[in-house]
DNA sequence: GAGCGATTAATTTTT
DNA sequence: TTAATCGCTC
């Protein structure tokens, strides 16, 4: 046997030795899957498949790249370089740049990004003569987002009936005109958005057949990751591509469906079995990431789900912890319990530091836990959020380079046309988009001999001198010319506050980037093209520019849990289980949103590998004001048997000072062990400067029942001492009452159903 | 046309 | 809370 087959377990064995005909490998979390996609393609290449026959597909970047990697590993040479791995769309992209021009588009398109088309959409709204408040930008893109993702084109759209009386019932009977406004700018700018990288790859195939025949010939084998993530689009041009060998291979888990708010339909997944004859279907379930009850967590959480494919999830691993639920008072207290147990846990089990984790359901919540992990000196790394290509002075340097590729480009054009300022006004360019318009011309035609206004001729001017050394110079040096002759290196570096010097420094690191690029050797083996042109298409599907070096970088790592897809770390904190948050309030309307909720949470539990957190808080601030959530269902889902709660009932009003809640917890978590109570006293002195001194609780401490409570009465507080309750307000299943503890700690406010008090009197 | 306050609107996830 | 947009003045 070739040693790359050693150690796959039964069904991996077979998935990877599986030659031809349909597959589906329906792949647990944590349960080898890209071993087996990888051990699969190595296998075929082995056995006489041309790596130039292989067609492998998957959502992120990321997974392309490890994916590759991995085959070069298991082959041990470089042949793994020829093999198409990579996104469904930059592999798409790359396919229609081939044959760009038989859709009417130049081979050097432009992509635009979500923001660009969002742009877009807001000048049509307004050239129409809408308010841009009830078609807002991001509503109207997503709903042609989902068009094109079901393959409905503008024309189809205006004819679907069911689609018509949507936007009627919403009193939004513009749609078919801003999408077909919208679609006809796309074309006329010479770009396609994300969506059009698959909806122009299915129109390319479905109207040249010579183009499909082309590539149904070539791709002998296709394999796709993530299956159950599939849109229409995709699932339509993979059945085309595939139709004459039938060589299909898709892994997927409709468990970790998380994407159907961007047109993925887990029926793709479920109905693979009836689109062909003889599938194969493999079931891996065996996890190799997580403890035992981390999985049991984990499947009885996802067991609420009335839709699914049947399997069960189990691990040799071992036992291991119990999961830790933590309730806190507010989001600052939950990102000070967070960074209190990271510490604790790197000096109770040696933990690094890019050990552990953070997931939250959405970007905003990151904020407290950046707080505190800065304020205990923790380094950290916050994934996602504005990615540097989104960044201001990014997107207008690059839009000098798109527009000098391609100036059929009016949106970006109108971008930069006066940044830095030039003296170039909203009135003016509005003329020139009217006249373009009207003269069916594009802007920079209608400008290109001379315009009659001298700012503008001189803007032209550059621009043109940039154009003129595009097949002269390499990217760099064009781009270097750019800054330069623009202005916009110039004007950051004026800019001396502490923003403006970021903003230079990220220019300067797009530079550098694009340094890098002109002098790295070409890996794809092809042309050693390092124009100006292919580092655009190189970066116009690129989200992020995190380097593999980052992954060893001794962080603690905060992200969405839809980016920690994949992923997979020995500490875990999900973080804000909170009813509307998570499940966020957008998808309680019907039971797919809630299950697809469902799903994240069970995404989110299966990226630990040892230990796990759930913590929520019982409020939190949101648009500057302080709301209640209850606690999420999610956690009433996790059997009490795997549970180990605590209860973090610290009350802090902001600017009270940070310590309180972190004594709180050091205290009760160090007491079990004896050798960190001395650092927990460390702290505590080192804090008692800033601090009250805490409150020793009387010997027969007992909390009473919080119904018993009545305004008037004297109460003791393990923390704050003895205090008057001077009253009592909220509802009555969360009653908040106000307690004065005198001199010390002044008036707080208790939730009583958290607090600990004891009734003196 | 530019620049500055002032008002106001928005928060789900992203290739 | 912050970020973007609005509207006013120069």
């Amino acid at each position: 046997m070739q040693n790359y087959l050693e150690g796959l377990n039964e069904p991996q064995m077979t998935a990877v030795v599986h030659r031809d005909g349909p597959i589906m490998i329906i792949a647990g979390a944590g349960s080898g899957k890209t071993k087996v996609l990888t051990t699969r393609i190595a296998h075929l290449m082995k056995n006489g498949v041309d790596a130039f026959n292989i067609l492998a597909l998957t959502f992120t970047n990321k997974a392309a790249a490890e994916m590759k990697e991995r085959v070069e590993k298991a082959l041990g040479n470089s042949e793994a370089r020829n093999l198409y791995i990579g996104t469904f769309h930059s592999i798409f992209a790359r396919l229609l740049r081939a044959d760009a021009t038989k859709l009417g588009y130049p081979s050097n398109f432009t992509i635009y990004d979500t923001d660009d088309a969002k742009g877009i959409i807001k000048d049509i709204v307004k050239i129409m003569n809408l308010d841009d408040k009830h078609y807002k930008p991001s509503f109207v893109l997503n709903r042609i987002s989902a068009a094109k993702n079901s393959l409905i084109g503008p024309e189809e759209y205006r004819k679907d009936s069911a689609i018509q009386s949507e936007d009627a019932k919403s009193q939004r009977h513009k749609m078919a005109d801003i999408y077909q406004a919208y679609a006809n700018q796309c074309m006329k700018n010479g770009a396609m958005d994300f969506d059009d990288l698959l909806f122009k790859m299915h129109q390319l195939l479905t109207t040249f057949p010579d183009v499909l025949a082309k590539y149904q010939h070539r791709f002998h084998y296709i394999l796709i990751d993530e299956y159950q993530d599939t849109n229409a689009a995709q699932y339509s041009i993979i059945k085309m591509l595939g139709a004459v060998r039938e060589n299909i291979c898709v892994v997927g888990d409709d468990a970790q469906s998380i994407y159907s708010f961007r047109g993925a339909t887990v029926q793709n997944i479920l109905q693979f079995q009836d689109d062909y004859d003889d599938v194969k279907v493999v079931k891996l379930e065996q996890n190799y990431r997580c403890t035992q009850n981390i999985i049991n967590v984990a499947n009885n959480v996802i067991s609420n789900n009335q839709k699914q494919i049947p399997k069960e999830l189990w691990t040799d691993n071992k036992v291991g912890e119990k999961i830790m639920l933590a309730r806190t008072m507010t989001d600052n207290d939950e990102g000070r319990f967070v960074a209190d147990a990271i510490k604790e846990q790197q000096m109770r089990n040696h933990y690094a530091n890019k050990d552990f984790a953070i997931l939250y359901r959405t970007n905003a919540q990151s904020r407290s836990f950046e707080e505190s992990l800065r304020r205990m000196n923790i380094p950290y790394k916050l994934y996602g959020g504005v990615s540097f290509y989104q960044r201001k002075e990014i997107k207008d340097f690059l839009a000098y380079l798109r527009l000098v590729v391609n100036t059929r480009d009016e949106e970006n054009l109108k971008r930069i046309i006066n940044v830095p300022a030039r003296g170039i006004g909203n009135t003016t360019i509005n003329k020139y988009v009217a006249a373009a318009a009207e003269h069916n011309t594009t802007f920079w035609e209608l400008i290109e001999q001379g315009s009659g206004n001298a700012k503008v001729d001189s803007f032209v001017q550059m621009i043109k001198s940039f154009q003129s050394m595009l097949n002269t110079k390499n990217a760099y040096d064009l781009a270097f010319a750019v800054g330069k002759y623009s202005g916009l290196v110039q004007e950051l570096y004026n800019d001396k506050t502490v923003e403006g010097l970021a903003r230079y420094e990220n220019v300067q690191e797009l530079l550098n980037s694009i340094k890098e690029f002109t002098e790295t050797p070409d890996e794809e083996g092809e042309l050693h093209d390092k124009s100006l042109g292919s580092y655009l298409q190189q970066i116009s599907l690129q989200t992020d520019v995190e380097n593999d070096k980052d992954e060893n970088v001794d962080v603690v790592k905060l992200m969405t849990i839809h980016s920690a897809k994949g992923l997979e770390f020995p500490c875990v904190f999900v973080v804000g289980l909170e009813e509307t948050l998570f499940p966020s309030s957008m998808s309680l309307y019907d039971r797919e949103g809630l299950e697809e909720e469902r799903r994240l949470f069970y995404v989110a539990i299966t990226r630990a590998k040892e230990r796990l957190w759930v913590t929520y808080a019982n409020s939190r601030y949101r648009f500057g004001s302080l709301v209640q959530n209850d606690e999420s269902r999610f956690v009433q889902e996790i059997p009490l048997m795997y549970l180990d709660r605590t209860f973090s009932g610290v009350s802090n009003k902001p600017g009270a000072g940070p310590a309180k809640g972190v004594s709180g917890m050091l205290n009760q978590n160090f007491d079990k062990v004896p050798s960190l109570k001395k650092l927990a006293d460390k702290l505590a002195t080192a804090n008692a400067a800033t601090q009250q001194k805490p409150h020793t609780p009387s010997a027969d401490f007992a909390a009473d029942d919080p119904a018993e409570l009545k305004v008037g009465m004297k109460v003791e507080h393990q923390k704050f001492g003895f205090g008057n309750i001077t009253g009592i307000e909220g509802s009555s299943n969360n009653p908040i009452a106000s307690i004065d503890f005198g001199a010390g700690h002044g008036v707080k406010k208790i939730m009583l159903n958290y607090a600990k008090l004891k009734i003196v009197q």
